[in-house]
DNA sequence: ATCCCGAGGG
DNA sequence: CCCTCTGGAT
């Protein structure tokens, strides 16, 4: 797609949500990282519901408080989530790193982040992001449907390329709010299924165009 | 390519 | 019922 139609799509997502932004509830850097980590595959919505007891009755819960609370107990608190078992465990893990390597606290370079359990390219991107005002593009499953939808990007189901191809192509004054903007039209909008085209405000500017079929 | 796997929406 | 959700590790 063309640079001045790109621009055009980012300005009208952000007229639509100029509030964008993570919805993940949070206090501090670690509890981002953990509900980064437990929102794989599973809504933020869920992931709010089940660690907001935790965060209420701990407002400042640490690395060390999730050690000294345990595998056990975390997974019953967080096993509303999907894949629950496998996300407490690296959890845990990733706490107890935290604690032997980085002084208890979230280490903010991709490096790092990359070397703890349960964290992957998107999630580091997502940190990055958010506690840092770096701007990554985190392809996750609304980013990848929505820019191809669009077409912002040629087509291809290699998120690498889409993120390349996404920071090449966004103008920079969206550079750091592009990911949420995305996010906010996949979630709100351009919904997986029955996607609202009728109702898009970027509709005259999609490849698709309402001949969206999955 | 396949496995991990619960809630919510349609 | 079936599909989807801010993926990561093997």
């Amino acid at each position: 797609m063309e640079k001045k139609k790109i621009e055009e799509v980012f300005s009208i997502l952000n007229k639509t949500w100029p509030d964008a932004k993570c919805e993940l509830e949070h206090n501090n850097h670690f509890q981002l990282l953990i509900a980064v980590v437990l929102s794989a595959q599973a809504t933020d919505k869920s992931v709010n519901k089940a660690l907001n007891p935790l965060y209420t009755q701990y407002p400042q819960f640490s690395a060390q408080d999730l050690v000294k609370m345990g595998e056990e107990k975390f997974l019953n608190t967080i096993r509303s989530i999907g894949l629950a078992p496998t996300k407490a465990k690296n959890c845990l893990k990733l706490a107890n790193m935290l604690q032997e390597n980085f002084d208890g606290k979230v280490p903010l370079n991709r490096t790092d982040l990359e070397q703890l359990p349960g964290v992957g390219r998107k999630t580091a991107n997502v940190i990055l992001n958010v506690l840092c005002g770096m701007p990554t593009m985190a392809v996750d499953t609304h980013v990848e449907r929505v820019s191809q939808r669009i077409g912002l990007v040629p087509a291809t189901k290699n998120r690498l390329e889409i993120e390349e191809g996404l920071l090449k192509a966004l103008p920079k004054k969206y550079a750091i709010k592009a990911h949420h903007l995305l996010i906010f039209q996949g979630r709100y909008h351009c919904t997986a299924r029955n996607p609202k085209c009728e109702t898009c405000p970027i509709e005259h500017l999609c490849l698709k165009r309402g001949v969206v079929t999955h």
